[in-house]
DNA sequence: ATGGTAGGTCTCCTA
């Protein structure tokens, strides 16, 4: 069996924070290395910057402003075809086939918005019909020898946040969006990143740029996953909570799971 | 109950 390290980072800007990567590299050593928010168009994908950081295979889809999915890896990649979310088009999801036979899908979940009602708020309407569709999709075809990552923008379990009755009614922990998420969950995945902590224990990826002290107050979610189909073996795992205090952070911390493939 | 911060971009949208 060979071991494969795959880290997901919702990066918020790549341009503006290439040079973090560099500490990324260093702590976490991945192979396969899926950013969202990349927020930089193709055209301005910073391809050799990527490169000299040893990954010299790069799959990309980026729009101008928002959203923005790349996969970066030391690995050749094979892109894959990708269904369109909700035709919207707007850069989510990417998927790659690498080490011979291993699926990475990597997602950006819409973060859907301030209130928690699709009559009103039709980002949270958004949200809800990709994640019923994703779930529909690996349904329709179970997923095999697959790794998904990525911001899922949900914290599903009750330690996943910092406080799951006050944050009942507000968006990433609803009902309707982690039964949904745990829904699209069971249609082939299991939780690697719970695989290593108990559920009943604290675990955040996520601290709000909002908050002064975020260590201290540390009102954290756990918005960003690791799943693999039970034909993978999660080996260990590390959250770079660290990386919360880098200079010009972004609002996500790296999550890194060593898989045996 | 409210506002708090950050990035991209063109004045405000999204998170």
């Amino acid at each position: 069996m060979s071991t494969i390290r795959i880290a997901t980072w919702n990066i918020n800007s790549l341009r503006l924070r290439l040079p973090l990567l560099h500490r990324l590299v260093e702590a976490l050593q991945p192979d396969v290395l899926c950013l969202q928010e990349t927020k930089v168009p193709d055209e301005l994908f910073p391809a050799e910057g990527v490169a000299e950081l040893g990954f010299g295979h790069a799959l990309h889809w980026g729009m101008k402003g928002y959203n923005g999915v790349a996969i970066l890896s030391r690995l050749p990649l094979e892109r894959l075809e990708a269904p369109d979310w909700c035709g919207k088009s707007d850069c989510r999801h990417i998927s790659a086939r690498v080490a011979g036979d291993v699926t990475v899908h990597n997602f950006y979940v819409p973060a859907g918005g301030d209130v928690a009602d699709r009559a009103v708020n039709e980002k949270f309407g958004h949200k809800l019909d990709f994640i019923t569709e994703a779930r529909a999709h690996f349904e329709a075809q179970a997923p095999a020898r697959s790794v998904l990552v990525g911001d899922l923008n949900i914290a599903p379990l009750e330690h996943d946040v910092w406080s799951h009755k006050q944050l009942l009614d507000v968006v990433s922990h609803t009902p309707v969006e982690t039964e949904g998420l745990l829904a699209w969950q069971r249609a082939g995945f299991q939780d690697a990143l719970r695989h290593f902590v108990p559920e009943d224990q604290k675990l955040y990826t996520w601290w709000s740029y909002r908050n002064r002290d975020w260590r201290a107050s540390n009102r954290g979610r756990r918005l960003d996953h690791v799943w693999t189909t039970p034909d993978l073996t999660p080996l260990s795992h590390q959250i770079l909570v660290d990386a919360r205090d880098w200079p010009q952070g972004s609002d996500h911390v790296p999550v890194c799971v060593e898989i045996g493939v």
